[in-house]
DNA sequence: CTAATAGTGTCTCTCAGACAGTATCCT
DNA sequence: AGGATACTGTCTGAGAGACACTATTAG
């Protein structure tokens, strides 16, 4: 490793140019519940959407950003990004995940700044009661789709089709879908969420295939009540629905077996 | 986002506290191969090794590390990589990923470092004419099970054992194992260089899933001379073997399909 | 001939994929 | 009654998993 500076064990200032700051962003997923208006109870209309605030001061003042600061050195980059949530959002314990550096020379007209991105999986019900904070205009969600579309600060964009890509690769080969979800679901809720952060999924035997192959089965597990019986829902269905719950089970992948 | 100094559009030098650097480390991944003594031509054994250099400075002098070192503020943290990668072991365009960031307070006697680590993998015949650079004493490769033995510099044992997780889930997952073989290699070469990086992995018919199973024939192919024969080899076998090529393809997973 | 690797045959049980059909029950 | 979701039956062909077996050829 060569050392900006060195003279044996007196290691004194650094004279290299250092960088101005080592902020954290963050990409907040949610996907939020609409009410279609049907003939009878049916499924609710689903989208993935990603809170934004809106900047108040320069640089990009009155553009839409993803929320996050600058790391402190007494704290790692997680702690910071955690920090930060809980600050815009006042949510904590949520699925958080470092996913990527950005290091794009001028990316920020502020100085040489390197900023480390996460993205954030959380239940809609969970994202209330938010309020901008101090340096922020507003504080809003937008569907992922038209937040691609606006004019983002920074190289913000490039971040959350990036941290989109993550997640629905993750959607598909890990349990994440959990994140988006209460603890006890139905299938169709989970059918839902796959599709609504991948718009692509279309399984046709889709309960058969997570409740009863030998390979999958362990994804999940049928819920019951105190007496043992079966526990169902009927909140998106005239004839109640199984609920399910997660095992911490996850199955190894594997494209050579 | 909450900016350490903010005055309207006259945004002046920062008066908080900024990291003192940003580093890359490299963990350079290969597998070397060595003629078993047998009685006929046999398969190789081979060793996944981590490449390490002997630290020739304060801190950690004497003590072997990651080769790495400091971004500038005129590249990218991955032309960075690439950069030390070059200087480290001459070698250039190799497979080299960006996995995770290290930012624990205390990690580097130096200062408030924030280091950005990478992963390479390399085929063992282009590491053959490395030779130590300025700041290092010795260069050399260990296998990874003694590299995690030894007292390695910084938080660098960590490094290696997240890296090694990820290459062995990547080893399994996507087609990597390409980047540790020749363009054209047999089954069984492909076979061992799995199980090299994944010792546990075990799949009795392997050849027969990989070749002629409907899902995976995409990822690999027959290579054929120019007569369109079967191009085969015997390197390390009395019985020449089929050549393969890997294809651009990769197979989707997921666990609910 | 023999050691060492390369590759095939065969059998059973499970799964994938498709689609039709039945079940439930609120409005 | 009928609309909306929940779930089951059934069929075909492909694949998983296990293991014995044949093929090839340098030394």
């Amino acid at each position: 490793m060569s050392e900006p500076l060195e003279n044996g064990s007196n290691y004194t200032a650094n004279k290299y140019r250092t960088p101005d700051g080592a902020p954290a962003d963050i990409v907040i997923f949610t996907i939020t519940s609409k009410e279609r208006n049907a003939a009878k109870k049916s499924l609710p209309q689903r989208e993935l959407q990603v809170l934004l605030i809106q900047r108040k001061l320069w640089p990009f003042e009155g553009q839409w950003a993803l929320p996050g600061g600058f790391c402190k050195e007494s704290e790692t980059m997680y702690d910071c990004a955690k920090r930060e949530l809980a600050e815009e959002t006042g949510v904590a314990d949520v699925h958080m995940e470092y996913f990527n550096v950005y290091s794009e020379p001028g990316r920020d007209p502020r100085g040489w700044m390197i900023s480390h991105t996460f993205f954030a999986l959380v239940n809609e019900s969970l994202l209330l009661n938010r309020r901008a904070a101090d340096d922020a205009a507003d504080v809003r969600l937008f569907t992922v789709e038209k937040a691609l579309k606006m004019d983002l600060a920074f190289d913000h964009e490039l971040v959350i089709k990036d941290a989109l890509n993550r997640i629905q690769h993750k959607m598909l080969t890990t349990t994440i879908a959990r994140e988006f979800l209460p603890q006890e679901f139905t299938i169709s809720e989970l059918y839902q969420v796959i599709q609504t952060v991948m718009p692509g999924f279309e399984e046709r035997n889709f309960v058969r295939k997570i409740t009863s192959t030998q390979s999958r089965k362990g994804i999940i597990e049928e819920v019951r009540d105190l007496h043992g019986d079966l526990k169902m829902s009927n909140r998106y269905s005239q004839r109640a629905a199984q609920l399910y719950r997660f095992n911490d089970y996850v199955p190894q992948l594997s494209i050579y077996s």
